[in-house]
DNA sequence: GGTAATTTGTCCGTATGTATA
DNA sequence: ATATACATACGGACAAATTAC
């Protein structure tokens, strides 16, 4: 087929590669209806089971949606709302309330040991962009939480926004490279706060912490970002209601 | 294919739920493998792309996971397992607490004292069902947590059931009483376990637990019952996982 | 450790059904 | 009613990852 052939992925994850770029590059906007299956097929001169395969990869990124009989439309980005779930990092508290800072410590590129990635669950060896904050409540000199948040390095062209950014991070990512998470996997685990996490925490070591883990997931499956809050017990909860909803 | 119809469903979808329904009655228990695809072609008598779309929806759901080479597996539901993004249902929380045992130690009558009310949130000499019990991994002889429901005096009729009973208890007071509980809050924090919890967990003293409660209202506004589970750090993660919807 | 068998992933061509325009 | 375009379904083939020997 075309000769441009970036990797080694399957034709078909290629070819939705290819017209997601034409979606969010405005080839085809919001609204308006992409090119018939048959005339995809022509156009990359692949089978129709090929195309159905890309397009149903972008379905599952919410990018179109088809119809029988009618077309294939281009539907309008879900802007998801994770704040309707209770605060749930570090970001939303500070962005919630605007009553709130951020301070951030560290933040460049960083080649994952094999303590770290054992840790995070991510691959040893593997360069990730590395970004270390505290949260403070104005006025207040104590840490709310501290953030430690790995970023892939595909788009680790955030960080420049990130110095003077106080919301969470995902949507910055999604907006700016155009891709959606299909999946958030939030886990939350008890922990002591010893050794650095306590100095900066500014607690008594082996005193209790809450720990809350991110990590947001493409529909590729790649994690583009994983994100570990650990506050003191005695300064976070997290709390979430849930109504039954009705008809 | 066969010419028996039950619904108007497409082929697959109604393998898909055959599937389904079998995996969750325990025809094929979590952490099994699946037949093969081709086996499934056989059993249905369908084509595999008719049984690949079937596993395809039951992979979407969570169900199941596949690799190449090895088989198709049967995964444990998530904790809590949610479909779409700002949008918890009560319903999820049935879901929690399968493949466990429990063991009640104390079930009774409790008026509250000052401390008990302080902890709970609740009202001093107020009465409660009080119900207080340890949860196992089957086979297990190490608990998983600890659990102290106080239930609301006009329910205490279901303490005759609970003996016998497994599941999460609101439901079974919504079966009984037909009543609905029409909000939960759901609070989650770190402590240390010490005394009399750490002795039952069987953790020494000061090693970090996750306490999550839950409280259950009617739409009239009155707690019907509140939970608070303490898990040893070690041995539980609260986890939750939230995707988008598919078509 | 290497080879063969197994099993899922990808891809093709074709055909028919069904909702929509 | 007709044409269009997506949905479903069949059969066959090879590739790639895993497992079993």
């Amino acid at each position: 087929m075309s000769p441009e052939n970036g990797s080694g992925d399957p034709l078909y994850l290629r070819i939705a590669r290819s017209l997601k770029t034409e979606i969010i590059s405005g080839v085809f906007p919001v609204g308006t209806q992409l090119p018939t299956e048959e005339d995809l097929c022509r156009r990359f001169n692949v089978s129709r089971y090929t195309v159905r395969s890309a397009l149903g990869r972008l379905r599952d990124d919410g990018l179109i949606s088809s119809r029988r009989g009618a077309g294939t439309t281009v539907i309008p980005p879900p802007t998801m709302g994770m704040r309707s779930f209770g605060a749930m990092s570090i970001e939303d508290l500070l962005h919630a309330g605007s009553g709130s800072s951020l301070t951030i410590g560290h933040i460049g590129m960083l080649t994952l040991d094999k303590a770290t990635a054992q840790r995070t669950g991510l691959k040893a060896g593997e360069e990730w962009l590395f970004v270390e904050a505290l949260g403070f409540n104005t006025g207040s000199d104590i840490p709310l939480g501290h953030a430690q948040h790995y970023i892939n390095k595909d788009f680790a062209g955030v960080s420049r926004l990130l110095t003077t950014h106080k919301a969470p991070i995902f949507p910055l990512i999604e907006d700016l490279f155009g891709v959606t998470m299909a999946e958030v996997t939030q886990e939350i685990s008890a922990r002591l706060a010893a050794g650095n996490l306590a100095r900066q925490l500014m607690v008594e070591p082996g005193s209790p912490a809450l720990e809350v883990r991110h990590s947001y997931r493409l529909s590729s499956g790649k994690i583009a970002q994983l994100t570990i809050n650990s506050h003191p017990a005695d300064r976070y909860k997290h709390a979430v209601t849930m109504r039954r909803l009705k008809g």
